[in-house]
DNA sequence: GTATTATTAGAGTATATACTCTAGGGAGTC
DNA sequence: GACTCCCTAGAGTATATACTCTAATAATAC
């Protein structure tokens, strides 16, 4: 693998694991054994990697995100958008916890991730007017589902910091992808009050397969639904 | 006033305006004229100062959400924590910011957090509770009022997080209490299927009173309701 | 007044961090 | 062999940051 890739993937890995404020450019070349002026002929400098691997997250969640027209929606579909979504939610852990420090160093990076919103909001809302096309969900007036998908999208992006946060009882627990999908749960605990009847005991039987355990009483086990 | 507590007022202004992350100790004292090793004399570290800022905003807001026992819940009330709560948000807004980094940095403040997250949720359950033996909202079993309760939470402290990194175009964007107090409006949204028909029109005209003006086209008026 | 204690100034330090600069190796081409 | 181009090493630097140390001054107690 060239030099230059290597530095995305350790990057990205060490921002995940220690958060990109604790990870140095000399960190990352130690890790790599290379030699920073290495990693300076590559990348001008930090920001520059972290916006390179904020347009990788931005393209995957764009990709899962692409909502077919040709076809109503199912509620396989809706479960894969819910899973995708926090696959790369987890990939790219490291971006939502410091986003804001990030933002304000980086111009670039403050203009497309307020397009990177707007487009992941705009898609929350056309799945759930899919899903209201498809009988799953009762309809809703334009502006509420404005409102709902708002929820929904601060309801996954910070479902992670809760977990670390509020619930960790050490710094260092482990988070893993699992517990994370469990914030599924949480997006649909939104949904409950407008299912259709026709719909509501499926949906509610895969909401219980993301209910969360207690914290520390955790079994390993494979997340429910791949 | 003391000097002592002029580092804990300032340190908090800056922290604010600037971010945690952006505020030195020189700054603090410089800010105030006064030497570092003064500051040092009252406190120890910056994590400290800190922990100390986090003891007051927990204080306000377990005074907020005192939640009485004697007498059942009006819409008032309601409306009265909602105030109180996104009041007690704009006044530490830094430490939301910068969460998990001063979490890790800080064992007192990651347990001590830990406890308040929990606090705080179990009165957002119990204000739940209260509304529906008054008839505001319709009863609902133990388990849905707990994710319910999380969803909640998780809008109204990461409502400022979104203004700041999705809604404002610039950096230095200045936010205003009353565009943080718009996160009322999310939070209302949540409650709406379970409103009772006899308040659903009351509690939809107050939800009304805080919707969000469009970016950039903010008007300068006062908060709706005080 | 004197002893004690609380407070303050301000220079200084150890460490870290993002980044630079120069020199050179290796591979391909003529 | 010489030239070029891409890549790499590694020492080095300017700046920042959290914090320390000593000495002096103000406040208080006796």
């Amino acid at each position: 693998m060239k030099t230059r890739d290597k530095i995305l993937l350790s990057s990205l890995e060490l921002f995940n694991d220690l958060g990109e404020r604790n990870v140095t450019t000399n960190h990352i070349a130690a890790y790599l054994a290379i030699s920073p002026g290495n990693l300076y002929y590559h990348f001008r400098n930090k920001s520059d990697i972290i916006y390179e691997i904020f347009q990788e997250y931005e393209k995957l969640v764009d990709f899962y995100l692409d909502i077919p027209e040709d076809r109503p929606m199912t509620l396989d579909d809706m479960t894969f958008y819910l899973e995708s979504v926090f696959d790369g939610l987890w990939s790219y852990r490291f971006f939502h916890r410091d986003l804001e420090y990030l933002l304000d160093r980086d111009p670039r990076l403050r203009s497309d991730y307020r397009e990177f919103t707007n487009r992941c909001l705009s898609a929350i809302s056309r799945i759930f007017e899919k899903l209201a096309d498809s009988g799953i969900i009762e309809p809703q007036p334009e502006s509420l589902r404005g409102a709902m998908s708002l929820n929904v999208w601060l309801v996954i992006t910070n479902w992670m910091a809760y977990l670390k946060t509020a619930h960790a009882a050490k710094a260092s627990a482990s988070l893993s992808l699992h517990e994370l999908k469990q914030g599924i749960y949480q997006v649909l605990t939104l949904e409950i009050p407008y299912l259709t009847p026709a719909y509501r005991e499926q949906v509610m039987s895969l909401r219980e397969q993301y209910r969360p355990t207690m914290p520390n009483q955790e079994e390993k086990r494979e997340a429910p639904v791949s």
